[in-house]
DNA sequence: TGCAAAATAGAACGATCGTTCTTTTTTCAT
DNA sequence: ATGAAAAAAGAACGATCGTTCTATTTTGCA
């Protein structure tokens, strides 16, 4: 943190006036850097993400990895990023081409199942990561609680809308139906992935269903079945990190 | 694992035939650093605990509390151990005190709650174990495994046992609601413990309730309000680590 | 009280970590 | 092609880690 030069000088994107070439060296090793600690941190958490390893991984030195990051917390706060990034277009933009209500918000389960444990060799850095900065500060925590918190501000919101749509009862309360959904990623997350339960994606998709049942509203079921045809296709820009809300 | 004598050699009680003394100053001292080893790695995980953080909390030296375990692995199954053994009694034992049924199952999550995350300080090492250790081969993780399996079963025989009793329906699987409960408490585990979300703790609490509701039982309303009055306290032993089945 | 054994301390080891500094190589507009 | 700037490598630092070895203190039975 003593110099932020080193940063600086490689985020600012040089040569732009050129069209001839939009990415130059640096961005380029620097995106391959990021990617290679992104599949390292998803397999032995971002505390156990080392200079060295990934200096290992991508063929280079450990000063050559450093100075484009300038310390180990840049380095894991841009794969928090990445991460951040891959997830929102992967789980939750991939999920707005559903219509909004019930087709969208299982959508959205099916992809954050997928994303997180449906191949059980990569591991989730947000669920690892809140485990290791449990009581930590610092940027490192702050860059990943704020990462999770647009996500579960998106689930929510999605939740209210399958509400709005009549799907779900307007009773309920919203944050309660996103706290159940989340424990069933958790609970798949951690039988999967530790004890290797092969039960646990169905148990998952069941558990989802039964909360579906349980907070049934009273106008969903005909237009249930033909709710995802229609999909509009809802392009959203995918330009600001800033949560969305449709 | 090269020498396993230095932790059989403080193991095997000795000095037993003289009933003054039950415990030499050495398992003394074992216990006091795995009580320190217990608090620490509650808050940092297993994998951040050192020899030389527990050395200096117990004001020990590094060598004199390796000493005690010959490695650091057999430190963290020590660890392990002891929450095991605390967990079996103020989790599953107390809960054994209540009639089979609903009831001893809410007592089973009450407690379970209680121990997890109601003092938000020290973690659960079942939860950050399982992220640490994820991937990995070895005798922790075994260990690590191994506890969180047999517990998992005694959850799941009190599902059923509530099942057995017509608290909750029968045709449904009773791995699927022990699912479903272990997402709750990995939930507020998450919520409370890295989010600080305060409402945590009432929505796994009412995600408890909701489940119960899903599945309930034909037979089961009107023994529900008597049902914990007429406790029998059934005294299990606690000499053995093997799973109980009541 | 004395003495062997157990328990603890102390110093040092190789390894790995993040980081800094210096030097070499590569890039790329002129 | 040239030359300045960017990128990468290399060596070394202090710190911390688990572990080993040796010396010292404490324990607890005779």
């Amino acid at each position: 943190m003593t110099d932020s030069q080193i940063q600086r000088k490689t985020e600012a994107s040089p040569a732009a006036e050129n069209g001839r070439r939009v990415l130059i060296k640096g961005q380029q090793t620097k995106t391959a850097i990021i990617d290679a600690a992104l599949g390292l941190a998803a397999q032995i958490g971002l505390e156990g993400l080392s200079i060295g390893a990934v200096a290992e991984v991508t063929g280079m030195s450990k000063s050559g990895v450093f100075a484009h990051f300038g310390s180990r917390e840049e380095l894991q706060i841009s794969v928090i990023r990445e991460y951040h990034d891959r997830f929102e277009s992967e789980v939750f933009y991939a999920a707005m081409q559903k219509p909004r209500g019930v087709s969208r918000l299982q959508a959205l389960f099916d992809n954050w199942m997928v994303q997180t444990s449906a191949e059980i060799d990569s591991g989730c850095i947000y669920i690892s990561g809140a485990v290791e900065f449990d009581d930590r500060t610092g940027p490192v925590r702050d860059a990943l609680a704020s990462s999770v918190t647009t996500w579960q501000t998106a689930l929510h919101r999605a939740v209210e809308l399958a509400q709005a749509e009549g799907h779900l009862s307007c009773a309920a309360d919203a944050h309660q139906i996103a706290f159940e959904i989340h424990g069933l990623i958790l609970a798949l997350h951690y039988e999967a992935r530790f004890l290797r339960n092969p039960n646990a994606t169905e148990h998952a998709r069941q558990g989802f269903q039964h909360i579906l049942g349980r907070y049934a509203g009273s106008s969903a079921s005909p237009s249930l079945a033909g709710a995802v045809k229609n999909s509009k296709r809802v392009t959203v820009p995918r330009a600001s990190r800033k949560p969305v809300n449709d």
